[in-house]
RNA sequence: GGCGGGUUGCCCGAGUGGCCAAUGGGAGCGGACUGUAAAUCCGUCGGCUUAGCCUACGAAGGUUCGAAUCCUUCACCCGCCA
């Protein structure tokens, strides 16, 4: 087990420390032995996405530091909304967002479940708001909670603030989602013991405001940490590719495409990422940031994180699916030369159709695949030269792939410019005729 | 409530009766160069049964041989005045 001195070290030198209350009191916290810490995690969406990943790797830390962790999955404050600086939330269905709780409950469990069990760390406790918020009457709320926040200071709050300066405005409802979030500091204080918490900078508002809570009414200290917020080089957020987010649910993000995300970004980020996203020790870290410069084209970053990430987030399997992927459909080797078994399940991996006639256009073939939005999209994308079959440039739209392009299984493989491909599948063809 | 300005394709933004599927920029996409990177250059960028047709310039009507462009009503946004 480190020591407790050594965990906001790393995390300083991960860069995973935006902000934080009194340092040296929480060192001299943690120093005194393990504490039960927590982060939340609101439903908005049916799963989390890449950006919610570092929260994760702060929660990893602690618990590898021997302290004990616990999830919150805001059944509650997913009902009512965190005021964004642009504009008013959309409230989600209430049924919505139980189901959401869920998916996310069980998606989220790996990150911690795993070091518990095979390091005999912490087992997490899993909380929803949901269950202390629910019961609160509008008198509780009001004379409990509602007597220890200030509104001038609950103005002052930078989302709050911008919401007030902007045309928009900011209903009574978002307004009062920070005087939850601090009651669940509390209320995790009074079940558990909870004395930290963690979260993004945009949180920092919300979290100090429930330490505040706890100081105030509990004469206990509180503390806080907030993680930097990730942007790409040219200020974009992290985990978003042309406007499709990236999400850890492999419904939503194939573990393929979850791959080929961190193997596909840029080395400027990728070497600032990897040693927020890296658990690896700091020296190999420096090594393959080390490796990235003399020779950018080994990407040696973009591996680490692709590897890490995907092992971590979906598991060791669907890595190894994801990289034989890869290889199969980026490689250099033949086509046909690969093996059936692994020739499907790459493309199946990349995303794969079916179709049931083997005499569709390249055009539609594409379209079908979702390589294309549409056939004069499809269209135009070969007559571009950006249109492959099996790697072989296509020049006609029309045309039809000869009985002898199938490969084996009856498999196509389509590939729009560089980086995008699919399969095509169709039971039967392409056997001898 | 009154007066004035505005609403154009993913975003910004030209366009004031036919030459407008609509200038320009950004994003995206494809090609070249590379490393499944960045930058740069070139091309492309509503849909379709693609030498043609259909749908589109806030919504609905109208004038006209012909409308994004003119008229009417409605909706929303922004100013100024009450």
């Amino acid at each position: 087990m480190t020591s407790a001195h050594s965990v906001i070290d790393e995390l300083h030198r991960r860069g995973l420390i935006a902000q934080s209350t009194d340092e040296d009191a929480l060192r001299a916290h943690l120093a005194e032995g393990p504490v039960t810490f927590y982060c939340g995690f609101d439903p908005t969406a049916a799963s989390l996405h890449v950006g919610h990943l570092i929260q994760f790797m702060v929660l990893r830390a602690l618990q590898r530091a021997g302290h004990q962790p616990i999830v919150l999955v805001g059944g509650a404050t997913g009902l009512i909304g965190d005021p964004r600086p642009s504009s008013e939330r959309q409230l989600n269905d209430p049924a919505q967002v139980a189901t959401w709780v869920d998916g996310i409950r069980r998606r989220v469990a790996r990150f911690l479940d795993l070091p518990a069990a095979e390091q005999g760390l912490r087992e997490p406790i899993y909380v929803d708001n949901l269950e202390w918020t629910s019961p609160l009457s509008a008198i509780d709320f009001l004379r409990d909670l509602g007597k220890h926040f200030r509104v001038n200071r609950m103005l002052a709050k930078e989302a709050v603030s911008a919401r007030l300066n902007s045309d928009a405005g900011i209903s009574y409802t978002e307004f009062s989602y920070q005087i939850l979030q601090a009651n669940d500091f509390r209320e995790l204080f009074r079940r558990h013991g909870c004395t930290l918490q963690s979260g993004g900078s945009d949180q920092w508002g919300n979290i100090t405001a429930g330490a505040d809570l706890v100081r105030r009414t509990e004469g206990a200290s509180a503390h806080a940490l907030a993680t930097p917020l990730i942007t790409t080089a040219d200020g974009k957020k992290i985990g978003k590719t042309e406007g499709a987010t990236i999400w850890l649910d492999p419904e939503h993000t194939t573990p393929y495409a979850f791959f080929q995300y961190w193997l596909n970004i840029d080395d400027v980020d990728a070497r600032a990422w990897l040693p927020l996203f890296s658990e690896r020790p700091a020296e190999e870290v420096a090594a393959l940031i080390a490796e990235s410069e003399e020779r950018p084209a080994s990407r040696a970053p973009q591996r680490a994180l692709a590897e890490e990430l995907t092992r971590l987030v979906h598991g060791p399997a669907e890595l190894a699916q994801a990289e034989a992927a890869g290889r199969a459909l980026f490689g250099r080797a033949e086509l046909s030369e690969l093996d059936p078994q692994t020739l499907a399940a790459a493309l199946t991996e990349a995303g794969a159709v079916e179709v049931d006639d083997p005499a569709l256009s390249v055009a539609v073939l594409l379209q079908r695949a979702g390589l294309a939005s549409s056939l004069t999209d499809a269209r135009r994308t070969v007559k571009e030269g950006g249109a492959y079959v099996n790697n072989v440039r296509v020049g006609d739209p029309d045309a039809v792939p000869a009985p002898g392009d199938w490969l084996p299984g009856g498999w196509l493989v389509l590939r729009k410019g560089k980086r995008s491909v699919a399969g095509v599948h169709c039971p039967g063809a392409g056997r001898a005729d």
